[in-house]
RNA sequence: UCCUCGUUAGCUCAAUUGGCAGAGCGAGCGGCUGUUAACCGCUAGGUUCCAGGUUCGAGUCCUGGACGAGGAGCCA
């Protein structure tokens, strides 16, 4: 007999076909017995009824432990009662095997859990379809980005993970002893040595795991994250926006049409996500202020009134992210922030020392930031002297120095957070769902 | 690091002023020919996070601790 996968079931709609899977949810009705099955292409209801089978495999059927390994043979049929993903067809059961009966004490209950519960049993979790639906449009997330970069020219260079000191002088890393040369940190970015490689490959990218020592616990942080850098050279800062709402946009476009079933049955707004299209708006950080600004002027509650305090040169909270975002109904560009809050090696705007021409994407509906990328600093003896004031140690940049003095050309590149771009596409509130098995400052199990 | 909240059955949560430890879901058994978080009946299931203290009596009050969650800062 033909096995099929779940998803493709509509193809098959009459004929006899087996399925291998997991049993989901049990239920019965006397003579009928359901089984909810998944197959990891999705879930089918499977109907067996006690007078077209021998009294024992119905006994079997309707005694089947939650997630037992089966494998189902019987016809596909349309009925719009069925329920599943995709759903709308159901297997009307003429033969059933079991490979192995599961205990009856499986932990994970058809209910919503708390979210201790549910991490600390994250390798069942995965299981439910919540979950499933997440990590599928996740996966197709990552292959759209791959796409979109391999097709326009872009090369990818792998960058080290053990690297010898601080990219960003301001945020902590993890540390591990490195043979007899001392020291050496986790990557928690590969920006420095992508911009070694745009001199011999023009366009790059890196896209690995970074990871970051941050003590924040928030619904939008990670230690362990995935991250896509591109780097190009003879770009500057709006040519950069440019590739950055191209690129996002195709992301979005791709998951729309080959994960709505997945993106449905979260409940997720597609209006809101089809909207998504270039050109997307962009604003200055002067600007953003005083939106900020004039949306405190007209805020009641004193709590949320003094959240939205902002003065030129601060760097945005949360809060503020949020209430800008609000304004649009597409990501937003926010351009040219304050040259304090920012990373060493940011351009300076022309006559602007203050100012940097560095720009974050801010996603709608209050989903914060997504890229975050700058026009890189061309000019060595300025660099040189933004290293000393950072109090980063000059030997470890000696070749990022020497690259300005090589061949220097405008460039620029961006880091995108491939599960904050998850959150926001599922509309996901804790960016924890959003990897398979995530890690935070509370959490390396399982 | 700081602020706030929380910890009771496998899970989600109740428990009045300090007075017999409860429900729903899940599990097992039985019933039902279309279930969608099915429904009905029965059964099993407890170190109330830990250590002290107050009290005739503590899930509840006090002291200390552990663990967790969300937010701030920082960031993608």
């Amino acid at each position: 007999m033909k096995i099929i996968s779940v998803n493709d079931i509509a193809e098959y709609d009459g004929e006899e076909v087996s399925i291998q899977g997991w049993v989901y949810k049990r239920t019965g009705k006397g003579k009928l017995a359901f089984l909810l099955v998944r197959d990891g292409s999705g879930f089918v209801q499977c109907v067996a009824f006690n007078g077209d089978l021998s009294e024992e495999l119905f006994e079997t059927i309707s005694h089947i432990p939650q997630e037992s390994s089966v494998v189902i043979t019987g016809t596909v049929r349309a009925d719009k009662r069925a329920p599943g993903l995709p759903g709308g067809y159901e297997i009307g059961i003429s033969a059933f095997s079991v490979i192995q009966a599961a205990n009856e004490d499986y932990p994970m209950a058809l209910k919503e859990h708390g979210a201790d519960f549910a991490l600390d049993n994250r390798h069942f979790w995965i299981r439910m379809p919540s979950q499933w639906a997440i990590l599928r449009i996740r996966a197709t997330v990552i292959s759209a980005i791959r796409e979109w970069l391999d097709t326009n020219g872009y090369i990818l260079m792998d960058t080290p993970i053990l690297t010898p000191a601080a990219a960003e002088g301001t945020t902590t890393l993890f540390e591990t002893e490195y043979f007899d040369e001392g020291k050496a940190y986790l990557a928690q970015t590969g920006q420095l040595y992508n911009e070694a490689n745009i001199f011999a490959f023009g366009k790059v990218y890196c896209f690995g795991p970074t990871f970051r020592a941050e003590k924040s616990k928030t619904r939008r942080h990670l230690t362990e994250f995935w991250m896509v850098e591109p780097e190009v050279a003879f770009c500057d800062l709006d040519q950069l926006m440019e590739i950055e709402e191209q690129f996002v946009t195709h992301i979005v476009k791709r998951v729309l049409k080959e994960r709505r079933v997945e993106l449905e049955s979260l409940g997720r707004d597609l209006s809101a996500l089809e909207q998504v299209d270039v050109p997307f708006p962009r604003i200055s950080y002067d600007k953003a202020v005083e939106m900020i600004k004039e949306i405190q002027a007209e805020t009641e509650d004193p709590e949320e009134k003094a959240l939205l305090d902002i003065e030129w040169g601060m760097d945005f909270g949360a809060r503020h992210e949020t209430v800008l975002t609000k304004k649009f109904d597409k990501p937003l560009f926010v351009y040219g922030y304050p040259t304090q809050v920012k990373a060493f090696y940011m351009e300076p705007m022309p006559g602007r020392p203050e100012a940097c021409k560095s720009v974050d994407l801010l996603a709608p509906e209050g989903y914060g930031e997504i890229t975050g990328g700058s026009e890189r600093m061309s000019d060595p003896d300025l660099l040189l002297q933004r290293i000393h004031e950072h109090g980063l140690p000059e030997e470890s940049f000696k070749w990022y120095l020497q690259l300005r003095q090589f061949g220097s050309v405008p460039h620029s590149g961006f880091g995108m957070g491939v599960e904050r771009t998850v959150a926001w596409l599922c509309g996901t509130d804790h960016i924890r769902e959003t990897i398979p098995f995530p890690r935070t400052i509370k959490r390396v199990y399982p």
